[in-house]
DNA sequence: CGGCATACCTGCAAGC
DNA sequence: TGCTTGCAGGTATGCC
């Protein structure tokens, strides 16, 4: 489900109700999510109280105060849930009774507001894990990750030296974590097809000095600039309060130019959306608009 | 090494 | 209606 406009508009909901709490219980309810918790993984969390919620590429860093970071990736399929009660009551579920999946649980207080804070993972491709701080950067998880999407490398002059030597077509390209951190099959397809650019295109290409490939490189950088920002803004459009419920995808779903559109007019021409597979995923693009 | 298919797991929609 | 099938937004692994 979380590409970075997800895991940015989690971050954005969390924020506010999780800075300066204090974690006064920690309830793991699983032995394992994609990785096994490790021992002690609840009581290394439980007393702590939260510095900050940050974000790199899809990861939600939840920094603890006694140097420990809470690193927790959602995978396909996970979600992050704030309950919210008066403090002096019990927790109760809603009517509609205790939500499947629920794998970790944390209850926290804030001055007189208590806090249930969960993560729902079905497919459980999602994981948890600790990690000290002065140790994040080199943790083989983090270290391999590319650059931001939304920060000031990510330029046509990027991509044409991340893009040399290539053979890989542009989809792939884009979708390697170790190149650009943060996108994903929704975002790459709509990237591409903002920027006119066929996702079978040889990366290569997009490298060759000449201005032709030196303007497509220009307009891909500011495609995946602008898609990744419009999505965050309509993320942001759905946030409820300081509560992000879950990991839904906001109103930019509403706006896919072609992901999901297999055989629905392009938007720009008309011809039918296509379909295609690409190392196993889905592309979708237009074959009119995307050369 | 790069690039691709596969595995992990559950839920859901489409098709029969 | 109820079953089967295929597909899903991510990442690590192993194979060529």
């Amino acid at each position: 489900m979380p590409e970075l406009p997800e895991v940015e508009t989690i971050r954005r909901g969390l924020e506010p109700v999780l800075e300066g709490v204090h974690i006064c219980d920690v309830d793991v309810r699983r032995k394992d999510l994609r990785f096994p918790f490790p021992p002690g993984f609840a009581a290394k969390i439980k007393g702590r109280r939260v510095l900050s919620v940050s974000r790199r590429a899809k990861y939600l860093l939840i920094a603890l105060d006694d140097g420990q970071v809470l690193v927790s990736h959602l995978g396909m399929s996970g979600s992050w849930r704030v309950d919210e009660w008066a403090s002096g009551n019990s927790f109760e579920y809603p009517r509609s009774g205790k939500p499947a999946h629920d794998h970790f649980v944390m209850q926290a207080g804030r001055g007189g507001n208590m806090f249930r804070i969960t993560y729902n993972d079905p497919r459980r491709f999602g994981f948890l894990l600790l990690c000290h701080a002065s140790e994040l950067e080199s943790h083989p998880l983090i270290c391999k990750l590319g650059i931001e999407p939304m920060g000031n490398m990510l330029s046509g002059d990027f991509l044409q030296s991340a893009f040399a030597n290539k053979s890989a077509p542009l989809k792939s390209a884009l979708l390697d974590q170790r190149i650009i951190a943060g996108l994903g099959n929704i975002y790459v397809c709509e990237a591409l097809w903002r920027a006119g650019l066929s996702p079978m295109r040889k990366s290569a290409m997009l490298a060759s000095p000449d201005m032709q490939a030196k303007i497509a490189a220009s307009k891909l950088a500011d495609a995946i600039r602008g898609v990744i920002a419009d999505a965050i803004a309509a993320g942001g459009s759905h946030l409820r309060d300081y509560v992000q419920t879950d990991g839904a995808l906001g109103y930019f779903q509403h706006s896919f130019s072609v992901y999901g559109r297999e055989k629905l007019p392009c938007p720009q021409c008309g011809t039918p959306v296509k379909r295609i597979v690409q190392a196993g995923r889905s592309t979708f693009y237009c074959e009119n608009c995307q050369m």
